[in-house]
DNA sequence: CTTGACCCTGTAGTTACCTACAAGGTGTAG
DNA sequence: CTACACCTTGTAGGTAACTACAGGGTCAAG
């Protein structure tokens, strides 16, 4: 448990110094120790909570949802099936998200290949007219 | 190209009167002319380029890359190359989307598969000890 | 003792896209 | 005439997660 100021805890761990003041001011990390000068202090369990944080995020977790994922691991009632009941919702949403980018994926190709990307004036550019919602190129 | 108030844009469009006008303010639509009372008149030209917006943002499109794609519409030398341009962009982009969070799914996935979603305490959740850091579970 | 890196608070800006008033004027049906 | 729906402007809030100062105080090296 070495203690550190928040530049070293900001080095340690790749995170901006604003962004840990940030962290404290919403609740995502607790309030620190304090030196008389007001510095804050912290130990290595920040680094840790701060490495939580950005693995979550990693897996597409939001800082509430993380918030809510750390009132659970300090929850002496907690198990296994809470976590995976999260990481599941968020599983299904990820899901949800892909799908509909890869809706508008095909859509936007099938257009994209209406349109042989040559010289043709723009009026008869099948993107174009799909937009503006004439007929001819269902997407 | 029957002319109506905002209100009947809204409704004829099903984008919110608010709406209009924010896009209005910001030069994603022209500003319409005016009655006497100051109410603002559209034709259906409004309603096509309403079509055209929504479309767009429906294919993944933001709306200053709407109002590219509108400036291109109005440039006599613009021809279907410059938009398919615009098009692979943007296929490029959503494939960058998927992929990335094809992989946040593959981790939460090979992590919430070590997770049994039983009753053990929750110190002892390979999702959660991922996510602290510790070794064992790399996802 | 000075210099420069570091830290503090508080406030405000960023991106993208809306959404919600407040306070007032207009149009129309009964 | 009187409701009542509709319209106007301007300003401000809301989401998510930062990011950028300004204006000051602190610490350590040389
Ligand atoms: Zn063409
Ligand atoms: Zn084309
Ligand atoms: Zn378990
Ligand atoms: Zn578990």
């Amino acid at each position: 448990m070495k203690a550190m100021t928040i530049g070293k805890l900001s080095k340690a761990t790749g995170v901006g110094t604003e962004t840990i003041r940030y962290y404290e001011r919403n609740g995502f990390l607790p309030a620190p120790e304090r030196l008389p000068s007001g510095y804050r202090v912290y130990s290595s369990d920040a680094a840790k909570r701060l490495k939580f944080i950005k693995e979550a995020q990693a897996l597409g977790f939001t800082l509430s949802e993380i918030s809510e994922l750390f009132a659970l691991t300090d929850d002496p009632g907690a198990d296994c099936a809470d976590v995976n009941a999260r990481a599941a919702a968020k599983l299904t949403e990820i899901d949800e998200k892909i799908e509909r980018l890869t809706r508008m994926r095909e859509s936007l190709d099938r257009l994209s290949r209406y349109c042989p990307a040559d010289e043709h004036p723009i009026t008869e550019c099948s993107i174009i007219n799909h937009l503006y919602g004439k007929a001819g190129f269902d997407a």
